[in-house]
DNA sequence: ATGAATCTATCTATCGATAGATAGACATCC
DNA sequence: GGATGTCTATCTATCGATAGATAGATTCAT
């Protein structure tokens, strides 16, 4: 039996909400629940709302780096299919909107520290992008790999065709 | 003194709200109070929070219809500019998320009606594009291009970086 | 027996939604 | 041209449900 920390289970039933929803559409009941504890115990692990979707913040960015790898040990090229790979899963795999994507485009109803740990979610992407070996020719600009896969997500859930998801990958129109 | 109806007035200071917190961020109360009547009045209009949100992206639609204009009086990669437009507005201007970018991004979590509307936005867009008169070289996909926009907009809001919008749009890294 | 974690129970505030009253505009009938 | 009835739009007041949050008792492992 594998023993994982209440506070993970808190963290993993509350993203899958949060990836769902957004910031306003879950509370602390519909987790406890999730989880099988009670709310007031949601509150002993994060006090405040904002404290836990910090948290979830962050642990959305610190897993996409452990994933990612450092960029300078990439092959030309590598680095934008990695986090295109990233990407990819929530759609195919994890069937979610991007945690940050969905935050960030809640940024003005967001409690200041959420949005700062979004903002530092997409800045590392930029960075690791930026870092990343370039391929010779035809490289994307990093703001526009993000956003592609940002809005490529929206898009092929929204219109419920995955499929969707490559052709805003492609370059040219078809 | 120009006399708004009471409901384009309650569908504006919604549409003001949703573009900021998505669905659930406003509550009927707080549309009541931006317009200066009571909460019972804005059921009286619109009976459900559905309704309202419905009414809400079918509008935000028929108006990007109208401004677009029709597709195949357009000069060759017009279209894309006119598309573009649209997004620039609404963050230089407006400074607000596209209510369908957002809401789609939400659509586990909305009403099967509005999360309807929400995609025959998208569609209208797609074919939109599809029927414009393309670019001789270098046409972009028109789910890329709209992909962009809407990550695009997510990103310079996130960000509180307006420029990372037309980075985003430029094909090459810098 | 101390400290961490969870519980029960509750609070205040707000949610979406409804009922019923009211006031004014407008039409229709005698 | 009054009187009557209907429609529109708003109001006051309230509903049951749920929100985030808290206090204090209890459980349990070390």
């Amino acid at each position: 039996m594998i023993e994982t920390s209440a506070r993970e289970q808190i963290l993993d039933a509350a993203e899958k909400r949060a990836r769902m929803t957004g910031y306003h559409g879950f509370s602390f009941r519909d987790v406890a629940d999730d989880v099988g504890i009670k709310s007031s115990s949601v509150h002993y692990h994060f006090p405040t709302k904002s404290d836990l979707c910090e948290a979830l913040a962050r642990r959305y960015t610190v897993r996409a780096v452990d994933r990612l790898g450092d960029p300078r040990t990439l092959a030309p090229g590598e680095g934008p299919e990695r986090v295109a790979a990233l990407f990819r899963d929530a759609l195919l795999i994890e069937d979610r909107m991007c945690l940050c994507g969905l935050f960030g485009s809640q940024r003005d109803a967001l409690p200041t520290q959420v949005a700062t740990t979004v903002a530092a979610f997409f800045q590392m992407i930029l960075d690791y992008l930026d870092a990343a070996p370039k391929a010779s020719r035809g490289s994307q600009n990093p703001a526009a790999l993000l956003a592609r896969l940002e809005g490529a997500l929206i898009l092929a859930r929204t219109l419920n065709n995955p499929s969707l998801f490559e052709d805003a990958l492609r370059e040219t129109a078809a």
